[in-house]
DNA sequence: AATTCGGGGAC
DNA sequence: GTCCCAGAATT
């Protein structure tokens, strides 16, 4: 079976059976389908399109990007996860403004060159926007050919995702090459399942390696399980009638950017910070329950603990880097998702 | 080559 | 609860 025979097959379908409504299958450009694949990185479809709606609003071309300040784009990032997609999407705009005159690069290799865009977006941005024929691997496409293929092993080793490249390069075709890319991503998206696919209404199953050999349980390997270890930190939250203290985080790691509350060990280190950096004693201090808030990686104990100041004369209000949120007069800053939890709890 | 980046949907 | 999603950057 020919990788040409291939492509026909999944384009007879897509033409069918396909999605063609996606928001960023409208008005298609690069801008649109570069924001869309970058939310998309490691995110479900449903996830993005409210995110992506409401980006595309206040963002509405790459120029509209660049001039915006980067909280900004953080708060519409904001519960997306992944910020240093926002922080590379910013940087990758104003890269675009100013060294290619405004207009997205449409050579392979100077995609690849921005921030945030590897070898699979730049790809995708070339074939759905651009035409040009240059193939993807995410997800879907890796599900599909490694079951189609029977490639045996888990992508996240070399040898692995080499062979799965090789792959999509050979089954990516001249002809109709947008609407092949969307429709080996609508397949894995709507058929070739993680679980349970739907071998009865693929296009290409009369050849599937998988199906064929019972195997589609058990294709594409699983990476290797790992144990999740348990980190704990204390959450501060100092309240005044003016609102709640929030932080800067450092531009780069965990919540890169983001506000949130000043962090620390423990109780004891929960007094100490306050004598350093409020220059005050707390009278009290509320501990509320402790909740888990799971990441990819590590799994976090967050203990909130409030202090509340009524009166806040003598004590430090002003540095960088520093703000007193309030629902009434902030917004716009990005927050990550237990402390926009907690700002909701704390119902100022 | 392995680790680090979030949050939520599906099961 | 587990797994992983339209991955890329960093070490």
């Amino acid at each position: 079976m020919s990788a040409s025979d291939f492509s026909q097959r999944l384009l007879a379908w897509f033409d069918r059976h396909g999605r063609h409504d996606l928001p960023w299958q409208q008005d298609i450009n690069p801008y649109r389908v570069w924001v869309s694949e970058i939310m998309l990185q490691q995110t479900q479809v449903g996830t993005v399109i409210p995110y992506y709606q409401r980006f595309m609003a206040r963002f509405p071309d790459v120029a509209s990007l660049a001039d915006a300040p980067l909280d900004q784009v953080l708060h519409h990032w904001s519960g997306l996860g992944y910020y240093a997609r926002a922080r590379n999407l910013h940087k990758a705009a104003q890269v675009v403004r100013d060294q290619h005159g405004g207009r997205f690069p449409e050579d392979i290799e100077a995609l690849q060159s921005l921030p945030g865009i590897g070898r699979s977006t730049a790809g995708a941005i070339l074939a759905l926007a651009c035409g040009q024929r240059q193939p993807i691997l995410d997800g879907n496409v890796k599900r599909v050919l490694a079951r189609h293929r029977a490639v045996e092993g888990w992508s996240g080793e070399t040898v692995v995702l080499r062979d799965l490249w090789c792959l999509a390069e050979a089954h990516t075709p001249a002809e109709r090459v947008a609407e092949y890319t969307q429709a080996i991503m609508d397949l894995g998206a709507t058929v070739c399942t993680r679980s349970r696919p739907a071998c009865g209404r693929c296009p290409v199953a009369e050849d599937c390696r998988a199906r064929l050999e019972g195997r589609t349980g058990e294709l594409p390997a699983p990476r290797p399980k790992r144990v999740q270890p348990l980190r704990e930190t204390c959450m501060l939250m100092v309240t005044t009638p003016e609102g709640v203290l929030l932080e800067q985080r450092p531009a780069r790691g965990l919540w890169g950017g983001l506000w949130g509350f000043p962090e620390v060990d423990d109780e004891a280190s929960a007094l100490a910070w306050c004598r350093a950096s409020l220059g005050l004693e707390p009278q009290r201090l509320e501990a509320w329950n402790p909740f888990i808030h799971t990441f990819t990686h590590f799994r976090l104990r967050i203990t909130p603990l409030r202090v509340s100041l009524q009166d806040p004369a003598g004590c430090v209000m002003e540095a960088p880097g520093r703000v007193w949120y309030n629902t009434r007069t902030s917004s716009g800053l990005g927050l990550a998702a237990p402390v926009a939890q907690l700002l909701e709890k704390l119902d100022l």
